[in-house]
RNA sequence: GUGCUCGUAGCUCAACGGCAGAGCGCUGGUUUGUGGCACCAGAGGUUGCGGGUUCGAAACCCGUCGAGCACCCCA
């Protein structure tokens, strides 16, 4: 056992600077959300194993699992999805269908760290409970744009697909179910691996060259989403279960134009699988070109999920924002709110004055301001202009034997090192003037 | 869970078997009513950790912890 402090592989700390983005991002998702008529919902952090288990698939070797002091076998979050349902089923007689709710939390997964992946990672969720219309599909949609945009994301594109879309192209190319697995992984890694790795993945899995041809053909389509779906209508002409995904797309995509959703914020993507086994429907997932780094978000429509713990069956859309994520790639593009958390740095000018500046700090607080001070009353002036400026405090306040005679006050701006005077009285007034110039 | 790469000052990196260094940052001073520029001085390291090879290890070998890349998967 080391001594030496450190944290757990894959969990972080958020440091203030860190944590401010942070708080930044979550306060604009909410107010999103909101906006909507998401309600907040909040699940703990431990579940009964049983709870998560056999609604995941494969990947239940990544849940974290133990027993408590009294031999409960125990088990951390892996998403907000399954707790979500646990909800639902646990509380019907309470819950007004359809429910509109959102969800911020750590949820925890065994994996090999990498980057954007991490063992703790925070998602926020939204999910519309209780109902199949596209309608519901497109208010998602309409969210997660308004929230990317609200954050400040102006390159980001929204891919969207539908599981019976891959499902028909598997079919059409006469692949089995039990194939189709392997096939449609392979065909996720397009944008990584390209035509000809694709190709390759498919011949190896047994797919005839005529398949791959047409799996590619299709799974290649790109261009305005009608194109694209008209396209892929026609090719699968003989599948009844593809053609009424594509229908159901349609009719998503008019509804999100209809909220708002621009046309170059969404891209119809065949190739589009997810690995989650619960999907049912419209798949989604959001994406920046730069940096690298996965998806933002992801989700899509699960209609028989909430129905394993609740005795009916319980339409459901929603998708998970990565926190992490969007932290990491507006760190890197220089997003978001920057310095410090105070607006403005009181000096003390010296020991005589202390008291006097110091009530210039209250005013200021009094008056909503956030402020902050040095708490060495001989500290020189100079230093504590420079302690303001390298914590990256916008504005000072000094005042001297001179001011204070006048009954005045001084405001610096550390940027520009311009000085504004007031009447004491006049701070909060002055202040807040020059704040918003 | 598989296969790799990398851990040296607060940060970015150098030294690559022979005295652990530079730039930036930090502290103090030139400047006791005003920070940023300049100059001067200073502090700061068990080279991630543990073991091994060697006269000698930051360097080579083994292990371990952490970060990252490709798988796998996903937020």
């Amino acid at each position: 056992m080391s001594t030496k402090p450190q944290n757990v592989k894959g969990m972080r700390d958020l440091l203030p600077q860190a944590m401010m983005l942070r708080q930044h991002i979550i306060g604009t998702l909410r107010e999103v959300f909101e906006r909507y008529g998401f309600e907040p919902l909040q699940t703990p952090t431990l579940e009964h194993a049983e709870t998560l288990e056999g609604k995941l698939g494969d990947e239940e070797r990544l849940i974290y699992r133990f027993e408590d002091h009294g031999g409960r076998k125990l088990a951390m979050r892996y998403d907000q999805t399954v707790p979500l349902a646990r909800v639902v089923a646990q509380y019907q007689s309470q819950l007004q269908l359809p429910w509109r709710r959102y969800a911020v939390g750590a949820s925890y997964r065994g994996e090999r760290t990498q980057r954007g992946r991490y063992r703790e990672f925070y998602q926020a969720d939204v999910d519309i409970v209780g109902s199949s219309s596209p309608i519901a599909d497109a208010e998602i949609i309409a969210v997660l744009t308004d929230a990317l945009t609200a954050l400040g994301f102006d390159n980001f594109v929204t891919l969207l697909s539908h599981r019976q879309i891959l499902g028909g192209i598997a079919r059409v190319s006469g692949l089995d179910e039990a194939a189709a697995g392997g096939v449609y992984r392979a065909i996720d890694k397009l944008d990584k691996i390209g035509p000809d790795g694709v190709r390759t993945e498919l011949m190896n899995s047994g797919v005839s060259a005529d398949a791959c041809d047409r799996i590619l053909h299709l799974v290649s389509l790109s261009g305005d989403s009608e194109s694209v779906l008209n396209a892929l209508s026609t090719a699968l002409a003989g599948d009844e279960r593809a053609q009424a995904a594509i229908i159901n797309l349609r009719e998503i995509i008019v509804a999100a134009t209809a909220l708002g959703v621009p046309s170059n914020r969404y891209a119809v993507a065949p190739r589009l699988a997810r690995g989650l086994s619960y999907y049912t429907g419209m798949v989604c997932e959001a994406v920046v070109e730069s940096p690298p780094m996965g998806s933002l978000l992801g989700g899509g429509r699960y209609d028989d999920l909430i129905g394993l713990f609740a005795e009916r069956s319980l339409p459901t859309v929603g998708i998970a924002f990565g926190l992490d994520r969007l932290h990491d790639v507006m760190e890197e593009l220089g997003m978001g709110p920057r310095g410090a958390m105070a607006d403005v740095y009181v000096t003390i000018f010296n020991p005589e004055s202390m008291a006097a500046n110091l009530a210039l700090a209250h005013q200021l607080r009094a008056a909503g301001f956030k402020v902050e001070h040095t708490l060495d009353a001989s500290e020189r002036l100079g230093k504590q202009l420079k302690t303001a400026d390298q914590r990256g405090i916008a504005f000072a306040v000094v005042q001297g034997p001179d001011e204070q005679a006048a009954g005045e006050v001084v405001v610096r701006d550390l940027k520009s090192g311009n000085q504004h005077r007031f009447k004491s009285a006049e701070l909060a007034t002055g202040l807040r003037g020059i704040m918003q110039a």
